[in-house]
RNA sequence: GCCGAGGUGGCGGAAUGGUAGACGCGAGGGACUUAAAAUCCCUUAUCCACUAACGGAUGUGUGGGUUCAAUUCCCACCCUCGGCACCA
């Protein structure tokens, strides 16, 4: 045996053995325990692997490899998110065609992930743009459409003047671009939308019965913004346009005494068209939609409105509501016209600012307070406290408790009934942008949509275009792709131009991963076109919902509601049992150096190949696991990793010099030093408590270091217990010990319980709470006798001397004596 | 503003009511070496005392509280990070 450790050769030996026994391969039909690893899928850009990769799949293999030497029939697939913006980018700076690029990119990327050393099924790999896969985008559209969840709207939509394209509700992150960070504006357009709004209550109850973090259940129930009130049936005087208005807080509702309604409402130009109004409101109208267009809305410089000389009328026996075109209106929560009143901050300001009456419902105890609500001079809301004078009947009541009796009574009257709204906006699915899954749509002369028919997928993405953004589709340019339409549908047909959204593509990978060898690479066009299912429900119903899903927490409100939304529509439309998709979900921290995110602009940026090239993956990985909590990412440094680098060449000189074939077995503390060692590490990497399962193992080599020589079961145990966390040097190990077939094929080392007992316990003894010495006893010494010994301990007597007052045993731990 | 997470040595962090600082980095000292690297050994929260040996005080963002005992539980506040934010 070897004591020297060349972790650069071992593991390019380790990588290519396990290739060509294919261990990794899983027989998805014939597994019997599934386990299903899923890491988010990268996108292949031109530059490597960086550490947020590694942060994220290492680990996540090393769960992976656990569950494996647990027993599970292991599935652990890699693929490539691979249409998007970047690739399109580079061919408009170099006329490089994003498919050529792509192609290099992943190509290179899989090189890369390939030194990891991960146990990727590679057999199994998808790739978003390959025909074959976008197929099934398509596919998915079209689904959406024939059940009525796909449709086509005009409207306001968030527009990235960077990007050249609008942008899905979720992508707008507080008012700037997903991707580039551009300030987003508002812009009116035809765009396809997918109906998630309509699983807003669904995608909310199915977080009960997901194993997710709770901050990211939080932040989805927020995005989806359930919010219970009643709706109010009002009419529009003299015009008698009939709609409903939305209250969340009716408590309040006989305070109402004014309307607004959104600038971009339909109705606004109704109401005022021919009236002396008309030219100003218009004008409000258009300044206001103008505003949105050029800059980021910013609420608070714009409060701004205007009377329409409209009334609503008489809703509630106080009077007509003089209704005013409102630029703080959402058009798309509600039905976009709000009654208001004068508990409420903003409507109280706004009627402040242009001297609307207002008229108090409900007022504090405190009679000088009182006083000031109903002078306007403060707006009074949401006190629970706060004392009812309106209606009639609640007069006396507390605001906070009265909520239920007036849904009652508004239903019963008919002044309103109970409704719930969602915050939550339809998914904006088109993209003017070239590299992405073609929308499989075509219109007649007519202008009417059509969708292409299933013997026509994959719509082909057109290779004749010139890659310039114009805030216009790039396939416009396309000759063949008109061509190709009107071939096939005839003269006066057009195709959509526009693309899907990326996220689409990654709404549904997870199911096609499982069908094997559907997506080789490089792509190549199989005689059926890829037909066949989606996904075979079969494996579907074995295999899902995913196991463990590892991936970064920006994704919150974005793929992991897609995806959740997408897989609820699929079961509806018959295609999977199922209905979430991803039941365990754990996001991985950040990694940062000096303290800050890396950023080229920052120059901190860390690439891991120096360090992977001068120490070897396993170190790499570990040192990124040892930092500090999984969840919790950690500063990066160049020093620290140090540490690792000592702790492999130790462990692994230790036990190629140590282990001695003649020696039955070990000392009774190595021996319960090692099962203790096992059932740390074991709970630890269960919990993912990656670096205190290490510290665990640095711990342990600590202790065998001081022996002179050690049994080849205890070398071979801690092979095993490697095996996550260092899989190269795990397997170098285990064939220096004759270990049989592959270390990541072996059972996981179990402990036993009756040796991880101590002969004797050390007992720390306190006065007043203060430590002032400890005891060694037996294991078996009672309570009295612990008590005695730890009383003529020489610190302890003096401080007893003054006189015990209290006595208290902690078993096993200490005691504690009060003086 | 609202929601969530967090604040512990020079640094990364450990401990979730029971010996605060495991493990590692860095630093200081020593051994080996002609020398350096590597490796190994000792020390390392702060302050005081002692240094022949034994000790003591303070200490987990700040201020209170509960308890024999609090980094851990409760109350108030400060700071940092993440998310949401005209949603009636």
């Amino acid at each position: 045996m070897s004591s020297f450790y060349d972790p650069s050769k071992a593991e390019a030996k380790w990588q290519k053995a396990w290739e060509e026994a294919g261990v990794f391969k899983t027989d998805l039909k014939k597994a019997k325990n599934p386990y299903y690893s899923l890491v988010m899928f990268p996108y292949p850009s031109g530059d490597k692997l960086h550490i947020g990769h590694w942060y994220n799949y290492a680990p996540a293999d090393s769960i992976a490899r656990f569950r494996k030497m647990q027993g599970h029939d292991v599935f652990s697939p890699m693929g490539f998110d691979a249409f998007g913006l970047p690739a399109e980018n580079y061919a408009i700076k170099t006329g490089v065609h994003p498919a050529e690029s792509t192609k290099k990119n992943v190509e290179t990327m899989i090189t890369q992930l390939k030194k990891i050393g991960c146990m990727y099924d590679w057999d199994k790999m998808v790739n978003t743009t390959a025909p074959e896969y976008y197929r099934w985008t398509q596919w998915l559209f079209l689904e959406m459409f024939k059940n009525k969840l796909a449709y086509k709207k005009k409207g306001n939509v968030n527009f990235c003047p960077s990007c050249q394209t609008v942008l899905a509700n979720e992508q707008a992150q507080d008012g700037k671009c997903e991707r580039c960070g551009t300030e987003i504006i508002q812009k009116s357009l035809e765009q396809w939308f997918w109906n998630i709004k309509k699983y807003s209550q669904q995608l909310l109850d199915g977080l009960e019965t997901l194993d997710w973090p709770e901050k990211t259940k939080v932040m989805q129930r927020n995005w989806i913004g359930r919010n219970e009130g009643v709706n109010i049936p009002s009419r529009i005087k003299d015009l008698g346009d009939e709609f409903e208005v939305f209250d969340s807080v009716p408590q309040t509702f006989m305070a109402q005494t004014f309307s607004v309604i959104a600038p971009e409402h339909p109705l606004v130009e109704k109401m005022v068209k021919g009236t002396k109004y008309e030219k100003d409101v218009m004008a409000f109208v258009e300044r206001m939609k103008k505003l949105k267009a050029t800059e980021k809305y910013n609420f608070e410089e714009h409060v701004e409105g205007i009377f329409t000389g409209r009334y609503v009328e008489d809703p509630f026996g106080t009077g007509d509501l003089p209704i005013w075109v409102a630029s703080f209106v959402v058009m798309d929560y509600g039905t976009g016209i709000v009654h208001c009143s004068a508990h409420d901050t903003r409507d109280f300001a706004f009627a402040k600012k242009y001297g609307i009456p207002l008229r108090p419902v409900m007022f504090p105890e405190d009679p000088k307070e009182a006083e000031k609500v109903k002078n306007l001079e403060v707006c009074y809301a949401k006190d629970p406290n706060a004392i009812m004078m309106q209606p009639e009947q609640f007069k006396g009541r507390r605001w906070g408790e009265v909520r239920e009796d007036v849904i009652k009574h508004m239903t019963k009257t008919g002044l309103g009934q109970p409704v719930v709204q969602y915050r939550l906006r339809d998914w904006l699915v088109s993209r003017q942008r070239y590299w992405g899954a073609p929308i499989p749509i075509v219109y007649d002369p007519e202008g009417k949509p059509h969708p292409v028919p299933g013997e026509h997928l994959p719509w082909l993405l057109p290779t004749d275009v010139e890659f310039r953004p114009t805030g216009e589709s790039p396939l416009k340019l396309s000759k063949e792709f008109k061509e190709r339409t009107e071939k096939i549908f005839g003269k006066g047909w057009t195709p959509e131009y526009d693309t899907m959204d990326t996220f689409v593509c990654s709404s549904f990978y997870y199911l096609r991963y499982l069908m094997a060898g559907a997506h080789p690479h490089p792509p190549t066009p199989s005689p059926e076109g890829g037909r066949g299912a989606v996904v075979d429900p079969s494996l579907e119903k074995k295999w899902l919902p995913v196991s463990m899903y590892i991936g970064g927490p920006e994704h919150a409100c974005m793929h992991l509601i897609y995806a959740r939304f997408v897989m609820m529509a699929l079961k509806d439309f018959g295609y999977v049992s199922h209905e979430e998709p991803f039941r365990k979900l754990v996001h991985q921290g950040l990694v940062t150096h000096k303290g800050a995110k890396m950023s080229k602009s920052k120059g901190n940026v860390v690439s891991p190949d120096a360090f992977v090239n001068e120490h070897g993956s396993d170190v790499f990985r570990m040192y990124l696991m040892f930092m500090g909590p999984f969840e919790a990412g950690g500063d990066w440094s160049d020093l620290g990793i140090n540490g690792v680098v000592r702790f492999v060449k130790r462990i692994h000189r230790a036990i190629t010099e140590k282990v001695d074939m003649t020696m039955k077995s070990d000392s009774s503390a190595v021996t319960t030093a090692l099962h203790k060692t096992i059932k740390k590490v074991t709970e630890d990497i269960e919990a993912m408590h990656f670096n205190t399962a290490i510290s665990a193992l640095m711990e342990f080599l600590n202790l065998i270091e001081k022996e002179e020589a050690l049994s080849i079961a205890l070398g071979k145990t801690v092979a095993l217990l490697l095996a996550p966390l260092a899989p190269h040097l795990s397997e170098e190990l285990w064939s220096e010990l004759g270990g049989k077939d592959f270390a990541i094929q072996q059972p996981w080392p179990k402990y036993d319980p009756a040796l991880i007992v101590e002969a004797t316990m050390t007992i720390a003894i306190q006065i007043n709470g203060k430590l002032r010495g400890d005891i060694v006893v037996p294991r078996d010494a009672t309570k009295e006798e612990i008590l005695a010994l730890a009383k003529e301990n020489g610190n302890v007597k003096k401080y007893i001397e003054s006189g015990l007052k209290k006595e208290i045993y902690v078993p096993e731990k200490l005691i504690s004596f009060v003086v």
